[in-house]
DNA sequence: CGCGTTCGTTAGAAGTTATAACCAGTCGTT
DNA sequence: AACGACTGGTTATAACTTCTAACGAACGCG
């Protein structure tokens, strides 16, 4: 993967190791959501005890946040990738849900039941502008905006208050269809990942189908 | 409040040592979400030692149910209350910002992260297509959707997979606008809840009213 | 009045996070 | 090559948690 040249043996050791202990936590989180996630479990699961861990990371909300920081790589990274110049807001949209489906515990980490204490760390923030700056890329670029009803009232208070895309050229017809975009979408998926339209009959999927396309067209 | 005559003393007594739990849950889950419910920690609050709160409760998951039966019920009065004949779609979307402002954690155990085992009692489902139920007149009767744009498709779809509206007789585009409805709005107040918009310099109210004038108008 | 149900207690098992103390192996430096 | 510091792993312990079991006391119904 990476070039791993000027790493001591220790450095490559402790990142190895690092990494299948988030590797277990992944699982343990899918399985069982965050709360389920046990420090202890994961070392008797790699063959050591206990305490171990302590030396890698410095507690259960670390590691936690070291996940949720990596979540939010991810995202971004497809994010990123779907909002290739050429490519349309429906292809950003449908990277979002592919994502999230891929494993709805990691997207309910980053969406889902803040903890009341938590605040995250400056470059987890860094990442989650990073996102809603492809997004206000991908919504200004979206140039088919025009026919979309517009709401002078809420463009205006987003006109004054931009402070959120920062810098951003947007105009802020497409600060709002950001947004939008980005509301509308998390509403259907937030609902459906949580299981909130099983047993309804119909297929999310096509609800979902249609925000895009009113967002898109 | 109600009608107590015919309760034995120590039903009366059993009852509000319940409600005392549950009211001390409730100020624990607002201070540190529900992974912080602790049944120890209530008994002690209350003068009596620990398992003594299991001749009341058979479990932390059966208090946990208890309250989110008792959250599902309340959103549902209030939104019951909101959709009196007269009123509009908005006045319900209104009613249902103000009920999750005023406790978001009892708003995130309803629509927060869901535990990867758990199954909702059939009375809850109960309260939960209640209150679609009251979601789907008051769609029905918001005459106001004729100018709304339709989506043909969706539209269909959703006629041939009706089972969620258990015989309720609100057309496809009225079945149509009150998943939007929901979904939207939902959207909105799960991101802001969370604190996706805090930082972000404007007022998510100004979306959620955004909102609410296009599904309403 | 008595007897049974209910309530609350303490004790204890099986977990969890996290710290402290200790021991061994590795690695860099002298 | 040898010494010393640093790293990684171990066990022991403290302070929590949920939850079961066994016991005693109090309440209330017949």
């Amino acid at each position: 993967m990476t070039v791993a040249g000027k790493e001591t043996p220790r450095e490559r050791y402790r990142a190895q190791l690092r990494a299948e202990v988030k590797e277990r936590a992944w699982e343990q989180i899918a399985a069982a959501g965050a709360p389920g996630l046990s420090l202890n479990a994961i070392a008797k699961q790699m063959g050591m005890s206990g305490p171990a861990l302590y030396r890698y990371f410095a507690g259960r909300d670390e590691l936690i946040t070291e996940l949720i920081r990596d979540a939010y790589r991810s995202l971004a990274d497809t994010v990123r990738a779907a909002a290739v110049p050429g490519a349309d807001l429906a292809r950003l949209g449908r990277a979002l849900r592919t994502w999230a489906l891929e494993d709805p515990q990691r997207y309910f980490l980053l969406y889902g039941t803040p903890v009341p204490g938590y605040h995250a760390p400056e470059d987890i923030t860094e990442i989650a502008s990073e996102i809603m700056e492809c997004l206000l890329d991908a919504a200004q670029a979206d140039g088919a905006a025009a026919d979309t009803p517009t709401d002078a009232p809420l463009e205006a208070h987003l006109a004054e208050h931009r402070r959120w895309a920062a810098g951003h050229p947007a105009p802020p017809p497409a600060l709002r269809r950001a947004l939008l975009f980005w509301t509308r979408l998390q509403g259907v998926l937030s609902l459906e990942l949580a299981g909130h339209f099983t047993g309804m009959g119909f297929d999310p999927e096509e609800l979902y189908e249609s925000e895009l396309r009113h967002l898109t067209r």
